[in-house]
DNA sequence: ATGACGATTTACT
DNA sequence: GTAAATCGTCATA
């Protein structure tokens, strides 16, 4: 953050949107829209956009400048600065926030780190606030891994179905794990 | 200018 | 389980 308090988390859960054949994806269809332009950026870029009148989600891109494919950070497990993404979740909210809520949700988690507009269209493999660097714990085995249907395109017909989501199993993070985060 | 809607979260019955 | 919160964006006119 701006006074120097380091914010981070290992990514346990993401949604792939596949560009303009995707009926999920804000680019199907090959819609370009002001709101939507940063998923047509190089790889490496952040696809921050508004929804629902109050949150924010954050996505990465994924593919070659002109072609919309990203994916959509869902959750993560909080490593460092816990105490400032503690406060950001309470904010507004009633009661306290357990650490497994910090970020297990795509607004939770913009939230708790502050993420909005302002990190549309950033850079996230340079030097800047916002970045995503390696594991240091190295890859996962493919048994760790589990996959479903996406979250909250039902609209999306066939597309829907797709198992389109990946998270680490029996992470305690993953949002909603209590329902989906044992899936498959 | 207008209106419908949303890659969600939270609270409440 | 259901519903409220809350407003920028985009398609339509």
């Amino acid at each position: 953050m701006s006074d120097g308090t380091v914010l981070a988390g290992v990514i346990v859960e993401t949604e792939a949107y596949l560009g303009v054949s995707d009926a999920a994806s804000h680019a199907f269809g090959g819609r370009r829209t002001p709101r939507n332009e940063a998923m047509y950026g190089p790889p490496g870029t952040a696809y921050v956009y508004f929804t629902y009148g109050m949150h924010f989600c954050c996505n990465v891109v994924c593919a070659n400048p002109g072609v919309p494919q990203a994916v959509l950070l869902r959750a993560l497990e909080p490593i460092a600065g816990l105490e400032v993404m503690r406060r950001h979740r309470a904010a507004r909210r009633r009661g306290q926030v357990p650490d497994t809520d910090l970020c297990s949700g795509p607004a939770r988690l913009c939230q708790a780190l502050g993420l909005d507009r302002a990190f549309n269209g950033a850079d996230l493999l340079g030097r800047s606030a916002l970045r995503i660097v390696r594991a240091p714990r190295g890859p996962l085995d493919d048994e760790q891994v589990g996959r479903s249907p996406r979250i909250g395109v039902d609209y999306a017909g066939e597309w829907a179905r797709r198992p389109l989501r990946w998270f680490v199993r029996g992470s305690a993070h993953v949002s909603g794990s209590k329902r989906l985060g044992t899936a498959s």
